[in-house]
Order: structure tokens, then sequence, then C-alpha cells
DNA sequence: GTACAGCTTAGAGCGCGCTCTAATGCAACT
DNA sequence: AGTTGCATTAGAGCGCGCTCTAAGCTGTAC
């Protein structure tokens, strides 16, 4: 549902991101829709390049509740511009490349001619 | 002039990424022009997360001549595409966290009044 | 003369984010 | 009763891209 094998959310789960996942009679994991909801926005966090310790940061400020909503939108904030800027880098970069192709193709078709 | 450290520089080397770099009388390398103009184009590379590996790859189709410069066309393509791929994965995702920070900030409004 | 800065090398070490191992236990199927 | 399959845990291991160490050499400044 997530896209992270067991052995990730054990990990998610040991390092203090994912608190509170209740078992049933067998002593198993039962995820609830909060879990679950919870670890796919850790997913987004991730795939945003948010180290670890940041998503726990995150992670211990939600458990204080909603008098840490201030800071936990700085925090976003503060990684959404970094991450326009990263964009920014790739599409300069992707820029260049591009040149780079235009210019072998360039060259293939002196070779064909 | 590349931002590399002297450490970051030897590294590529080692592996196969920068060959060729000449010697002083001292037995102290000595950047050409080329060798620096090589070495930023690996920093693109870098920056748009290709793997040093693939960077490798590069260097020795490269090294190989002319002849490979379709091949060496044709990773510059799928690689684009990759990134192209990654910059909509992280557009989406800032979308999403766009959501949550407008949704923190009613919040806030809410607790203000 | 000697201290210092900066280069050389092979190889060790590190931080990150997983990923896997090993030993054990429980539940269901044959 | 035995096999299979999936869960549990603490802790080890891994691949990546550096980053640093240690020991030694060379040229320059005082």
């Amino acid at each position: 549902m997530t896209g992270l094998s067991a052995h990730t959310l054990r990990y998610y789960e040991k390092v203090g991101m994912l608190e509170g996942v209740s078992r049933n009679e067998q002593g198993y994991r039962a995820y609830s829709e909060a879990d679950v909801s919870w670890v796919q926005f850790l997913v987004i966090l991730r795939e945003l390049d948010i180290p670890i310790r940041e998503m726990k940061r995150y992670s211990d400020l939600r458990s204080q509740g909603p008098s840490t909503v201030h800071e936990r939108r700085l925090m976003l904030e503060a990684h959404q511009s970094r991450v326009q800027q990263q964009m920014q880098k790739l599409s300069d970069n992707l820029g260049k490349i591009e040149g780079k192709i235009q210019y072998y193709k360039e060259m293939e078709e002196e070779v064909e001619a």
C-alpha cells in the first residue's frame, strides 16, 4: 500500500518515525488506516530527499500535538524552497545535456554524410 | 574551479573517470583546461544523480573516440528522460506539500482567532 | 638549517538508507 | 504430527559516494 518493504517499515518504526502501531492477539502489527496515511506522507517526504533525521524531527513535532503546527509548517516551507532550487538546478543541467545531445546528433549526421 | 575537493578529484581518477592528467617535474598533477572542462561536465552528470559507474561507462566510451558518439547520446537521452520524470514526481509531491502548508496556515489562523 | 605548506600514495573509515540474517514462535493445512 | 508460511526481534551487512589518515617527499620562507 505504501510501496515500502516490511523491512523498511520496521526500520522506520525503529528510528521512531512510526509510533503507536497496534498489535493483534498474536503480537503481530495491525496497521490502521491512519498509520497507512502517515506512512504515505513519509514516503512523499522521502521522495523529496528529506533526510530521515528531519522526518524523525517532524514526527516528533507531530506527536507533540497541535501546538507544533507552526514549526511543522516552517519545516515544510524550508524543504519546499530547497526542492524548488534543486528543480531549477536540474532544469539548468538538463539544458546543458540537451546541448550536448544536439551536438552529438550533428556529429552522427556528419559521419553518415 | 570545479567545486570538488582534491580528495574527490583523486577518487574520480582512481575509479577511472579522469585519465591522462599530466604531471610536472615533481610528479604533481597539472590539470589542463580540457581536464577542467571534463570534470565540470562530470559535475553536471553527478548533479543529475547519475551514478558513478554510469559516469565511468560514459568516460570509457569517450576514451574510445568518435565511434561511440551514438551510444553516448543514447545514454544522455536515457538520463534526460529519467530526470524529467523525477522532476515531474518532485513537482507532484511539492503540490501535496503545498496543500499541507495551506492546511497548517488555516489551523494557525483558527488558533489565533 | 629547519619549519611549513602542499603534494604523493594505498587503504581505511564514514554517514546514509536501507536490507538482510538468524533464531524463534504461532497458525493453518495435510 | 509435521510441514509450510509468515510474523517477531536484535543486530549485522551492504552499496554508494565520498572523506580522511598516515607516512613520505619537495619547494619556499625565515
